[in-house]
DNA sequence: CTGAAAGCGCTAACAT
DNA sequence: ATGTTAGCGCTTTCAG
């Protein structure tokens, strides 16, 4: 920018005039500074610009896994509203590990991002109290933040684990079983609640052998499904925690003899040509949300954190439907 | 950082020793520094370190729609490596418009981030020279860069296309349709170039109605193979050029009285249970490989831009293996 | 309408 | 082992 000033014979602040469009300047300046401008293949340093204003235009998103068919286009629409309000995203994957969480967050407060989307991984989110003070706005999306007071934008999982399970009942069932992510998971813990909330409304009784936590590995759900299937008295329907596990009991349930019914959390692509019942979420009204959310605080909107919940939807395509067997 | 020092009572730069972990510095001294960050809150402002050290440690990646499934992937692998290399990643989508691209790509040089991964949207880049000649490590990926000289990793579209048909030829279809993308895009002309060389090795005849670029939008296909199947000699195979083209294809083969064989492009989760034969192409791979290429870049690596094509890979399961019908 | 000076928060280079 | 000075490239303030 000095070297444009020198080029073009002017003042630095001419140039920054020009650079950003202030009013201020005679065309026949603004012209030189242009060529200036042209002919040095001057472009403006932002890092500078952010030192300056405190701004950085640029908004954090901490995820879970960028790569999951969920999140992909969460990202999106938080990106477009991010773009709408002229800011960058910068974003990571947290793959779950509540320490990979909090460093990538950290570190995008460090560069001083002006607003951060955290899809929590961990249960404790007070390591963020110093930013939230420091003037970070802070939206959680998907799952709510743990032992702080802040703005959370969630799906319904326990309404529509219910939902999903009682249809299942209306269907004739009452050996179902339930198989979802880790507990620590909110919204893992909250689909169980929801499917043992309409256990409970049907008076069906649980067995323990029927519901299963834990990693959403293949290996893993194929194990604990095989072996609901192969007890005495086998489950005649499964609800599946979310769209991993769907995926894994699809494909087991395809080589199985006996039909099993199946309802699953998150929707799935082709899962229409596949006939399988879902609850489906909107990720990006999720994204969507919290990110507008986002900006309205970054606009200096000041009111207590709040709760959003948005609600899911049964799609009825076969699976869930099948009468049970065996 | 100047209130840390006054309030540990210590100079400026043993406080910037301290958050950086420098050596010169007496553990005691240390622990006094620590206790002013605590109780300061204090977080070092990574901006005003860009500024003065140069480097940003963060990589821009411009991509297409980071909700389309392929995109995931490949995203996630180049955050993985930009982690092991201690870099962020900033990244936007361009949704396949070049001006978009452009002002995405400026955008994040502007940023000073080191390097620049870009999945191009349109056909030439030439806007990048200066940024590149001022230091910006750059490397496309997917799709190569358009009038300039630079690093590119991208699958063997051409032979994956020529692969896939040859396999339809193979089992006795003649009458093979051609559902790609857009022309302008790279590997939907590849692709289809590999169709046309396979139907050529063949003998076999091209109908120009059997070929339909343009977008990948569900009516647009559904129009395209609609006329295909409903002309008087009808094809009795489809080669869909990319993801987007197959799951549509899929469902409307699904509601149609003839069986048609279909081999597509990229592979679909759940394409197993669906019989769906695909090429597949290694998004992740295609992701790790140019994030590496560019970190040895901002090494310093020295050596002429070159272009890395990855292999694809014919995967049979059913829908490709059908007989011609009709 | 234009420019000179100060300073954003940090680190490199050089004292002490 | 610690502190001082200068300056990264820009914007803000205020004076011409």
């Amino acid at each position: 920018m000095k070297d444009v000033a020198a080029h073009a014979g002017v003042g630095l602040k001419t140039v920054s005039r020009v650079v950003n469009g202030e009013p201020g300047v005679t065309p026949d300046t603004e012209r030189r500074v242009q060529e200036a401008i042209e002919s040095l293949g001057f472009r403006r340093n932002d890092s500078a610009r952010v030192l300056r204003k405190g701004r950085t235009a640029s908004v954090g998103l901490v995820l879970e896994d960028l790569a999951d068919p969920f999140y992909g286009p969460l990202s999106r629409a938080v990106e477009e509203v991010a773009r709408a309000n002229g800011a960058l995203l910068i974003n990571g994957s947290s793959a779950e590990d509540p320490g990979r969480e909090q460093e990538l967050a950290l570190a995008l407060c460090a560069r001083r991002v002006d607003g951060l989307i955290v899809i929590p991984a961990g249960d404790d989110h007070r390591y963020l109290e110093p930013e939230i003070r420091a003037g970070v706005a802070t939206v959680f999306v998907d799952r709510p933040a743990g032992r702080i007071e802040a703005d959370a934008v969630l799906s319904d999982s326990f309404g529509g684990a219910r939902a999903g399970t009682a249809h299942l009942l209306a269907h004739g069932h009452r050996r179902i079983a339930f198989i979802g992510d880790q507990p620590r998971i909110h919204t893992a813990a909250e689909r169980l609640r929801g499917y043992r909330a309409a256990m409970e409304d049907a008076g069906a009784r649980i067995d323990d052998s029927w519901v299963s936590l834990g990693s959403t590995a293949p290996e893993r759900v194929r194990g604990a499904l095989g072996a609901m299937l192969d007890a005495a008295e086998p489950v005649t329907a499964v609800f599946a925690g979310n769209n991993r596990v769907t995926v894994t009991v699809v494909r087991h349930l395809a080589a199985h003899d006996r039909p099993v019914a199946l309802v699953g959390f998150d929707d799935i692509e082709l899962a229409d040509l596949l006939g399988i019942t879902v609850i489906a979420q909107d990720a990006a009204a999720l994204g969507r949300t919290a990110a507008e959310r986002l900006f309205r605080r970054l606009d200096g909107v000041k009111e207590a954190p709040a709760r959003v919940t948005l609600e899911t939807r049964l799609i009825p395509r076969g699976s869930g439907e099948l009468a049970p067997s065996g």
